[in-house]
RNA sequence: CGGGGCGUGGCGCAGCCUGGUAGCGCACUUGCUUUGGGAGCAAGGUGUCGGAGGUUCAAAUCCUCUCGCCCCGACCA
């Protein structure tokens, strides 16, 4: 391709809106623009980029079994609503009404259409296993979009859709997904990593997700792994021992006392004020769980894992309390909640809660907490494990290892959903002993355009991009320094031919442009091998090599320069 | 949904506080010079100042409403 030919508006200065590198870059180097919020053109470069990673996971998929097929982007609300996602998805699903005032939706995703497609069709556990995939725009109306393609409303995502007569065959095919994206992200050139992850919406009975570490503010999810062992989860989802209380004999309970805290709220202020450390304190959080009033207890120093609660609750929707709620059920301010006298409140503890003595709780009164509390001074109706793992706490598998946090890009996940979509929509076949059963599901997916962003966010320097080969939009990039001379032309055109006969993409930077423009311009765009050369080499009968990565440069003759630069390429 | 910020030429921004008829850099066009890491000189074109309403002799600037985009939060009582 002749850079005159095509269209890659590159932009001297950064983007106003962009506030990560690889969101930065991939707008300055031209192969995105945003048409709105969330919703972005990708430009040829990026059409490049997009179609090598559906070639690999098309090959990868097809690989492992999977048959490609198309399905609808707009689906009937009513499929929604027996699945009963209608409901659960919500604001996230965009939805609109046709002339005929029917309900539509458009998919975020398809489990209910395949699932449609599949009931009645398939009848026989002889035609199981099957796994379907498609490529395809997806539009998920996302509260905030954010960071170009990592979070947009618009995206282009790979899907697939297991069906299998058993459990059995399900995590045969769940293993099966999960080499085959192995195999995706490591063609790509990923160091990605495989951990556990929380069901979301989806459903279901276990999931995991591929996540690209990333050192970069880049990374939207946080992974806790085991330095030891092969745990890794995402943080929503990872459990941790907690550090026992080393050494500490329990103390004797006292007795209870009211102290006065005049505007002491948070943890720190009471603490503080009270000179006594966070983990002496019992947060009492109240929350609305599709409209009852929950109150949850957790020590002073940890986070409460929202996912976990949500999960223990088998809640839809789960907010914070609102101020007005907390005055109603506390008859205190936000501040000052606690678990004594907090009737009609459902109480959940985590279980360190039952460890602990003689500790501060608010006393659902303004201004006042409460000392030297035990657990026998209250009611708890249930305890359960709701609280965040932290890094450095001990791994649950294999009780030796400390966890360690890093930041990661998810590119794909996998999810056992089980039956629960068979089941909703009826769709059953024979299973070998005559008894109609339904399908044992599972989906998996890889977000094809936020894994060309995560290569960036991984793959870049203060100059540019630097694209993995796998993926970059073209292997070699020709940068004569003076198009209109006509010697460098000639060299020019000789090496982009004979290396696009041979099988490769080249772009050539034919434009009349300052050779520092162009340059900039090939660092920017980051494709992984340069052949350039001016006057001064040619004088030599020379061309120039120049990997993207790294600075070693070679001077090679003409005549041996297409083979070079191949063998460079191949190198990489 | 809550909080904050920003909408001025294709891009990045100044001007707004203190109202007086719109400016800078880049890019673009033409010419000359230059030519190995974002050139120089000269000439030139480019704006419903996001939109609507209001105040005023006069509004990019003040007021009201509205639309859009970005950031933080949506959790730590």
């Amino acid at each position: 391709m002749l850079w005159s030919q095509t269209f890659i508006p590159t932009l001297r200065d950064d983007p106003a809106d962009a506030v990560i590198d690889s969101h930065k870059l991939m707008l300055r180097a031209g192969f995105i623009r945003q048409l709105t919020a969330g919703i972005y053109n990708y430009l040829p470069l990026m059409q490049c980029v997009i179609h090598k990673i559906e070639r690999i996971v098309r090959e990868e998929m097809n690989a492992a079994g999977a048959i490609e097929i198309t399905m609808p982007v707009l689906h009937p609300a009513e499929l929604w609503q027996k699945s009963g996602r209608w409901d659960v998805v919500g604001k996230e699903q965009m939805r609109m009404k046709d002339r005929h005032q029917r309900d539509l939706v458009l998919g975020g995703t398809h489990e209910e259409v395949i699932t449609w497609i599949v009931r009645g069709e398939l009848r026989s556990y002889r035609q199981l296993p099957k796994n379907f995939y498609q490529i395809q725009t997806k539009f998920r109306d996302e509260p905030r979009p954010r960071f170009g393609l990592m979070r947009g409303r618009e995206f282009i995502m790979k899907d697939a859709y297991t069906f299998d007569a058993t459990w059995d065959g399900l995590k045969n095919a769940y293993n099966k997904m999960a080499e085959a994206y192995f195999k995706i992200f490591r063609r790509i050139g990923f160091d990605v990593r495989m951990v556990e992850s929380d069901v979301g919406a989806m459903g279901g009975t276990g999931a995991h997700e591929f996540m690209v570490p990333v050192e970069t503010s880049g990374g939207e999810n946080v992974i806790l792994s085991c330095e030891r062992c092969d745990y890794a989860a995402n943080i929503e989802k990872a459990t941790s021992l907690s550090l026992a209380d080393e050494g500490a004999r329990p103390e004797e309970p006292r007795q209870k006392e009211m102290v006065f805290t005049p505007g002491m709220k948070t943890v720190e202020e009471v603490t503080g004020f009270l000179r006594v450390g966070p983990e002496k304190l019992v947060k009492t959080l109240l929350y609305e769980v599709d409209g009852e009033v929950v109150a949850a207890l957790i020590r002073g120093d940890r986070e409460i894992n929202e996912v976990k609660l949500k999960n223990y609750m088998r809640a839809n929707e789960l907010v914070m309390a609102a101020a007005d709620v907390v005055m109603r059920v506390t008859g205190a301010q936000v501040g000052f909640a606690g678990p004594i006298g907090l009737s009609r409140v459902r109480i959940i503890a985590d279980p360190e809660v039952k460890r602990m003595r003689n500790f501060v709780v608010g006393a659902n009164r303004d201004d006042t907490h409460i000392i030297n509390v035990n657990t026998v001074d209250f009611t708890v109706d249930e305890y359960a494990e709701i609280r965040q793992a932290q890094a450095g706490e001990i791994c649950p598998r294999c009780n030796q290892g400390r966890l360690q946090s890093y930041s990661g890009i998810e590119v794909g996940n996998l999810f056992m959903l089980g039956t629960k979509y068979s089941d909703a929509l009826g769709a059953n076949f024979i299973d070998s002993d005559g008894v109609e059963k339904p399908f044992v599901m599972g989906s998996y997916g890889i977000g094809i355009t936020r894994t060309a962003q995560a290569a960036v966010e991984a793959f870049h320097d203060e100059k540019g991009i630097i694209w993995p080969k796998a993926i970059a939009p073209y292997d070699f990039h020709i940068v004569p320094i003076e198009i209109t001379d006509r010697r460098q032309r000639e060299v020019a055109f000789a090496l982009y031919e004979e290396l696009q006969e041979r099988g490769y993409a080249v772009l050539m930077d034919d434009r009349e442009e300052r050779p520092g423009v162009k340059f900039n311009d090939a660092d920017l765009i980051g494709i992984p091998v340069r052949i350039s050369f001016g006057d001064r080499s040619l004088k030599d009968g020379q061309v120039e090599i120049v990997k993207r990565r790294g600075k070693e440069m070679v001077k090679i003759p003409v005549e041996k320069a297409v083979d070079k630069a191949i063998e460079i390429f191949g190198q990489l």
